[in-house]
DNA sequence: GTATGGATGGACT
DNA sequence: GTCCATCCATACT
């Protein structure tokens, strides 16, 4: 059960998460709420892009595609991967342009929505990569340029939990930046992370 | 105007 | 492990 938390509270603890750069606010991310209209659960992956990372959307500057990245931090950016997925992050950083991808969710609430959505019940592969998530929790382009700490989104902070780190999946540059961070042991992460 | 290449997921061997 | 569906921003001609 999470400890009641003030409105004024919530808002400063958002607002020191959104601005840090954005691989300290991926790694704070982990075991913090997430809900869309009440669905959703605990954050347990994440990745971090900054704009002088060349795998980041944001490496060669604005574009029409980009722009939501380089809005205050705590904007909602969505775009489309492989023509076929929404991808979810959240705009982080001390400087614009950087963002938070969210790429694991264990799903706490409104199970049953989330299942209808991804057309299978299985908890674990409900929110288990950026894809399933956002589908999962309805997000698409419409959800591009939102707010996080605005309905429909909820974001709320959890107990720290332990966090192992590693490097990002699917990226062809910037390979080995070790900017992936999940929750020790949990079994809603997208992949495993290499042993260390 | 056309060409290209993904921050993926699911089906299959 | 391999294969590939399918879209759009961007970089060309």
């Amino acid at each position: 059960m999470l400890s009641p938390i003030s409105p004024a509270e919530l808002a400063a603890r958002q607002a020191a998460l959104f601005t840090a750069p954005s691989h300290v606010a991926a790694k704070r991310l982990i075991g913090w709420t997430l809900r869309v209209d009440g669905v959703g659960g605990r954050i347990v992956e994440t990745e971090a892009y900054h704009y002088s990372d060349p795998a980041s959307h944001t490496f060669p500057g604005p574009t029409a595609r980009n722009a939501v990245m380089f809005d205050p931090p705590g904007a909602i950016y969505v775009y489309r991967s492989y023509g076929i997925h929404w991808c979810m992050n959240l705009v982080c950083g001390d400087e614009p342009g950087s963002a938070v991808l969210l790429r694991a969710i264990e799903p706490t609430d409104g199970l049953d929505l989330m299942a209808a959505r991804r057309g299978l019940e299985d908890p674990r592969l409900l929110c288990s990569g950026p894809g399933r998530l956002c589908q999962a929790l309805g997000v698409s382009i419409a959800q591009n340029g939102l707010r996080v700490d605005a309905p429909p989104f909820e974001l709320l902070p959890g107990p720290a939990v332990e966090v192992v780190v590693g490097p990002r999946i699917g990226i062809t540059k910037a390979v080995e930046t070790p900017w992936r961070f999940g929750e020790k042991g949990s079994r809603f992460l997208s992949k495993p992370f290499p042993k260390t």
